[in-house]
DNA sequence: CCGACATGCAA
DNA sequence: TATTGCATGTCGG
C-alpha cells in the first residue's frame, strides 16, 4: 500500500510561526516558521513511510467563497511581516527538496487537499493530511487520516483523526462536522453560523439529527429554546454557512502524483539554502545521508582485446551511451556505459593501443543513438568528434539548469539529478594515487572512472526533460553544444607570443620599479613591503599623517581611487601609484604570461570555460586572456607581443555597444530604438536629451557623463553607484537618472518589469531563454535585496549579449571550417572576436565576421561591428 | 600550504 | 553602495 502525505502549507507555517519564538539568520531573515514547518514535516516523514509528498498553499486571489460572500475571511488579521517574508522561503526550500507545492487561483489549500485526498483514497492509497486547521476533519475516513500538530519549541505532538476519532471527539461523523460548523460558525473565517449556537449545542443537535436540514425540520423539538428559535430565524444563514464550510473535493487540478514522489530531499541545493538560513538542526539530517553513499555494483574491466572490440562494436543506434576518455601521466583508458548496464573500463594497453582505442571510442560515440559525456571539451583532444555527432554534455546541461554552482562534476550531477550520493574524484584519490591505481588497482581505478561514464547516461533523461520544461532545449542544442567545438578549436589554436619581446618589456619595467622602490623608501624614511596594504597604510596614514584615512574590514584602504585623491599631499603617493601600476604589469602580465608560453610552438593555449559565469558569458583562465591591458598606454604595449603566425594577420571585430542595443530591443523603447536606427553617436544623443542641449552643442563633459549613465543603466543603476563613478553628489546622480528615465520611459518600465518578473519567478531570463536564479531577491536584508534587483536588471542584458556573440562564434567557426579556410578564431573577449587570418583569406574573413556577427540575431535596432587589422594585437585599434 | 582579503586588469 | 570575471601578493591559521 502506497502512502501519500499532503500538507496544508499556510496553516502549518502559521502554527510554526506562533509556536516558536522569532529566529533570524545573519542576513536578518526570519526563519522560525520555516524551521517549525520543516520540523513538523520531518517528524511526520520519519514516522510514516510515505512514498509521495506535496504541499498546498492558498493563493492571493478571491475564491468562489469570496464571490458568494464578500465578508468571507474578512475579519482575519493580516499576516505579520515577519511571517509573510517566510512564505517564499519555505516554498524555495520545498522546491530545492524537490517537493511539489500546489496552489491554484480560485481554490483554497483546503479544496486542493480535499480533492487530492479523495482522489488518492479512491485510487487505493493511504492518505495523511497535515493541517493546523480543524476544518479539515470533514475529510477524515478510515483511509484518510487528518493530523493536527501542536508545535512547541520542545517538540511536536500530533493529534490524529480517522473518521472514528472524529466521532469519538465530537459525536458526529466527518460529513456531519460540516453541518456542525454551519451552526456554530467560525469567527476566523467569518462564517456566520447561527447566533446562540456554540460547539456544545451544535454537537448535540447534529449528533441527534445528523444535518441542519433535518434539524430544521424538527426545529420545534430542539433544545434549548433559544437555539430552536434562532435556527428558524437564521436558517438561510445556516445553509449558506454550510456551503462556505464545505471543502471542495472536485477541483480541476493539473497534477500528477508521480511528481510528488519523494526523492533526494537532502541535496546540494537544499543544503546550501538551509545553511544560508542557518537551520542547524535541520542540517544535521545531511550527515546520515552522506553515509548512504551508493557504491554501485561492479565495473567490467575489458583488458582482453577481442572482448573490448566486441563491446565497442556492439554499440548501435538503439543504445544510449555514456563515455569518459582519460589520458594522463602515461595512463590512458576509456570508461563506457550503456544505459542501465554495468559500466566497462577499457585500458589502452597491449594490443588495444591508445590510437585504436581512441578511434573505436569515437566511432562508437558516433554510432550510438545518443552519447552522453561530462565535460566534453578536454576529451576532444583524444576523441575526434564534432558538433554533427550530437554529443550530449551533461555538465553543460546542468550549468544551464543552474548556472550558480561552482562545479559540474559527476558526483554533483548524480546528487542533483539522480538523487544519488557517489564518491567524488577527490574521495577516490584519497584512497590511492594515480600510479598505484594504474599498476596495482586497475579494477578500482576503472571503477572510479566509470562514474564519469555512467552518471551522464543515467541522468540524460532527467536533464533532457529539465531542459525542455525550462524552454532551454534549443539554447542547449543550437548554441551551447556547438559552442563546445568552437571553444575547443580556439584553445587548440592558441595565440603566438614573442617571448623575447615579452622578457624585454618585463626588464624595462623592473628598471623603473627599482627606482620607484628606492624613492619610496627614502620618502617614507624606512623600507617596508609596499605590496602589503597593511604596512603601506601604516606608513601613509600613521607615519606620514595623510588625511582621509578610510577603513576597510582589516585596516586602511590604500586603493588607487583613494590614493588618487591624496596625490597633492605628498610626493610619495604618486610614486606608490606608479609602483603599483608597474608591479601589476610585471607580475601578472610580463612574468605571468611568460609562464604559459608552450615551448613546442611558442604559443599560449588559454582555456575558455563555458560553465562558470552566472550570466552566460564565457570566462578565460590559465591565463586570463580577456583582461589584457588596453586603457593605459604602458599596459597596452603588452599587446605588441601577441602576434599572428607567418603569412597571417590579425583581424578583430567588436560589437558597438551591444548591451545598450540589446536593452533598446528588449525594452522596446521607441526613443532609444530610433536613436540607434538613425545611427547617431548614442552617448552624445543621450547627453543632448538628458541635459536638454542641442545635439551639436553637447560638451565633451556632458557626453562623458551621459556615457557613464548609459553604463550605469546596464549595470542596474543606483544613484550612489553613479555618484561614485562621476564624483558627484548622490542628489545630482539621482537627477541624472530621473532625467534619463524621463527621456527613455520604456527603459524604466523594462527594468521595473525585469525585477518584478525575477521576484515572481525566482530567476532572470535572456532573450534566448537562458536563466539566472536570483535568490538574493528573497533576502530581507536591504543591501542583499538591492543587489538582487540589480542582478535582475543586468542579467537579461548581459546574458542576451553573451547569447548573441556565442551564436556568432559558432557560425563564424563553422564557416571557416566548411570553407576549408586556414584562418582561425583565437580569442573571444565578451563583445569581440579575434581571428588569426591567413593573408589571402583576409577579405573572406572580414566578410564572414561582418555577416555572422551583425546577423547573429535580428533585433529592433541594427547590430554594428568595428573591424580592424594589425600585425600584432596592439595595432588593432 | 590553503583560504580570505585587498587590489587591479578587462568587457 | 554599479554588472561579470581572473590573477596577483600578503598574511594568518
Amino acid at each position: 500500500m502506497s502512502k501519500v502525505i499532503l500538507i496544508d502549507g499556510h496553516s502549518i507555517l502559521n502554527r510554526a510561526y506562533y509556536g516558536i519564538p522569532l529566529l533570524s539568520n545573519a542576513e536578518g531573515l526570519h526563519t522560525n516558521a520555516v524551521y517549525g514547518f520543516l520540523n513538523i514535516m520531518f517528524k511526520i516523514l520519519d514516522e510514516e513511510k510515505a512514498d509521495y509528498l506535496a504541499v498546498a498553499f492558498d493563493v492571493h486571489a478571491p475564491t468562489f467563497r469570496h464571490e458568494m460572500f464578500e465578508a468571507y475571511k474578512g475579519t482575519r488579521k493580516p499576516m505579520p511581516e515577519e511571517l509573510r517574508e517566510q512564505v517564499p522561503v519555505i516554498k524555495e526550500v520545498l522546491h530545492a527538496m524537490q517537493i511539489p507545492t500546489l496552489e491554484h487561483a480560485g481554490y483554497e489549500a483546503d479544496d486542493i487537499l480535499g480533492t487530492l485526498g479523495k482522489a488518492y483514497e479512491a485510487a487505493g492509497y493511504d492518505v495523511s493530511i497535515i493541517s493546523g486547521d480543524r476544518d479539515l476533519l470533514q475529510l477524515a475516513t478510515d483511509k484518510i487520516k487528518i493530523r493536527i500538530p501542536k508545535t512547541k519549541m520542545s517538540g511536536t505532538e500530533i493529534e490524529d483523526y480517522y473518521a472514528a476519532d472524529v466521532f469519538e471527539k465530537y459525536q458526529v461523523t466527518p460529513t456531519e462536522f460540516i453541518d456542525m460548523k454551519a451552526l456554530m460558525g467560525d469567527t476566523s473565517d467569518n462564517i456566520p453560523g447561527v447566533p446562540g449556537i456554540g460547539e456544545k449545542t451544535a454537537s448535540k443537535i447534529i449528533s441527534t439529527w445528523h444535518s441542519i436540514e433535518e434539524a430544521h425540520a424538527h426545529a420545534a423539538e430542539l433544545k434549548p429554546k433559544k437555539a430552536s428559535e434562532n435556527l428558524v430565524t437564521y436558517y438561510e444563514q445556516a445553509q449558506f454557512s454550510k456551503v462556505l464550510a464545505t471543502i471542495k473535493t472536485d477541483c480541476v487540478l493539473d497534477f500528477k502524483l508521480e511528481d510528488a514522489a519523494i526523492g533526494q530531499m537532502m541535496n546540494d541545493a537544499s543544503y546550501a539554502l538551509l545553511k544560508r538560513l542557518e537551520l542547524k538542526n535541520i542540517l544535521k539530517r545531511f550527515d546520515s545521508v552522506a553515509e548512504t553513499t551508493v557504491n554501485y555494483q561492479t565495473v567490467k574491466v575489458l583488458d582482453d582485446f577481442a572482448a573490448a572490440v566486441s563491446w565497442l562494436e556492439g554499440i548501435g543506434e538503439t543504445d544510449q551511451l555514456g563515455l569518459y576518455y582519460f589520458s594522463e601521466d602515461d595512463f590512458e583508458g576509456l570508461a563506457a556505459c550503456k544505459a542501465d548496464n554495468v559500466p566497462v573500463y577499457i585500458p589502452a594497453e597491449g594490443m588495444m593501443t591508445a590510437a585504436v582505442l581512441r578511434e573505436m571510442a569515437a566511432a562508437a560515440a558516433k554510432r550510438a543513438g545518443v552519447c552522453c559525456m561530462i565535460d566534453v571539451k578536454p576529451q576532444l583532444y583524444w576523441l575526434e568528434l564534432s558538433e554533427e555527432d550530437g554529443i550530449f554534455d551533461a555538465a553543460i546541461a546542468a550549468y544551464l539548469i543552474n548556472p550558480l554552482k561552482d562545479s559540474y562534476t559527476y558526483d554533483g550531477i548524480a546528487q542533483d539529478f539522480l538523487g544519488m550520493t557517489v564518491p567524488s574524484r577527490a574521495d577516490w584519490m584519497k584512497k590511492m594515487t594515480l600510479t598505484e591505481a594504474s599498476e596495482k588497482e586497475k579494477e578500482s581505478f576503472g571503477h572510479y572512472l566509470a562514474y564519469s561514464a555512467m552518471i551522464p547516461v543515467q541522468a540524460y533523461g532527467t536533464l533532457k526533460k529539465w531542459l525542455e520544461e525550462t524552454g532551454m532545449d534549443r539554447l542547449f542544442d543550437e548554441i551551447e553544444m556547438p559552442l563546445v567545438y568552437a571553444l575547443y578549436d580556439m584553445e587548440k589554436a592558441g595565440i603566438a607570443v614573442e617571448k623575447d619581446a615579452l622578457a624585454e618589456y618585463g626588464s624595462r619595467l623592473t628598471g623603473r620599479i627599482d627606482e620607484l622602490e628606492k624613492n619610496i623608501y627614502e620618502l617614507a624614511g624606512e623600507s617596508f613591503n609596499i605590496n602589503s596594504p597593511k604596512q603601506l597604510g601604516i606608513i601613509l596614514f600613521e607615519k606620514l599623517g595623510l588625511p582621509f584615512a578610510k577603513k576597510t574590514k582589516t585596516g586602511y584602504s590604500t586603493s588607487a581611487d583613494i590614493l588618487e585623491k591624496l596625490r597633492t599631499y605628498d610626493p610619495i603617493v604618486g610614486q606608490i601609484l606608479e609602483y603599483r601600476q608597474l608591479t601589476k604589469l610585471k607580475s601578472t602580465y610580463a612574468d605571468g604570461l611568460a609562464g604559459y608560453i608552450r615551448p613546442d610552438d611558442q604559443r599560449i593555449h588559454g582555456k575558455f570555460n563555458q560553465t562558470i559565469t552566472a550570466t552566460g558569458r564565457i570566462s578565460s583562465t590559465e591565463p586570463n586572456l580577456q583582461n589584457i591591458p588596453v586603457r593605459m598606454e604602458l599596459g597596452r604595449l603588452i599587446r605588441k607581443v601577441f602576434v599572428p603566425k607567418e603569412d597571417c594577420i590579425f583581424v578583430n571585430a567588436d560589437y558597438s555597444q551591444i548591451e545598450l542595443r540589446v536593452l533598446a530591443h528588449m525594452a522596446g523603447d521607441e526613443h532609444l530604438i530610433r536613436a540607434y536606427k538613425e545611427a547617431q553617436d548614442i552617448h552624445r544623443m543621450t547627453a543632448s536629451q538628458v541635459f536638454h542641449t542641442p545635439f551639436d552643442e553637447v560638451t565633451p563633459a556632458q557626453r562623458s557623463n551621459a556615457k557613464a549613465v548609459n553604463f550605469g543603466i546596464v549595470y542596474g543603476i543606483s544613484s550612489f553607484g553613479l555618484s561614485q563613478d562621476l564624483s558627484i553628489t548622490k542628489k545630482e546622480a539621482e537627477n541624472y537618472i530621473q532625467q534619463y528615465f524621463r527621456t527613455y520611459p520604456g527603459i524604466k518600465a523594462f527594468l521595473d518589469r525585469s525585477v518584478e518578473a525575477a521576484k515572481e519567478k525566482g530567476y532572470a531570463v535572456t532573450l534566448f531563454g537562458r536563466r539566472r536564479p536570483v535568490p538574493e531577491l528573497l533576502s530581507s536584508n536591504f543591501m542583499q535585496r538591492s543587489f538582487g534587483e540589480r542582478i535582475a536588471m543586468n542579467s537579461p542584458i548581459q546574458g542576451t549579449a553573451a547569447d548573441i556573440i556565442k551564436i556568432a562564434m559558432v557560425r563564424v567557426n563553422r564557416r571557416l571550417k566548411q570553407q576549408h579556410m586556414k584562418s582561425r578564431l583565437i580569442l573571444q573577449i565578451h563583445d569581440e572576436l579575434l581571428i588569426e587570418a591567413v593573408l589571402d583569406e583576409v577579405d573572406a574573413v572580414k566578410a564572414i565576421l561582418k555577416e555572422e556577427m551583425e546577423h547573429a540575431v535580428t533585433l529592433a535596432v541594427p547590430l554594428e561591428i568595428d573591424m580592424h587589422i594589425g600585425h600584432n594585437w596592439y595595432e588593432l585599434k
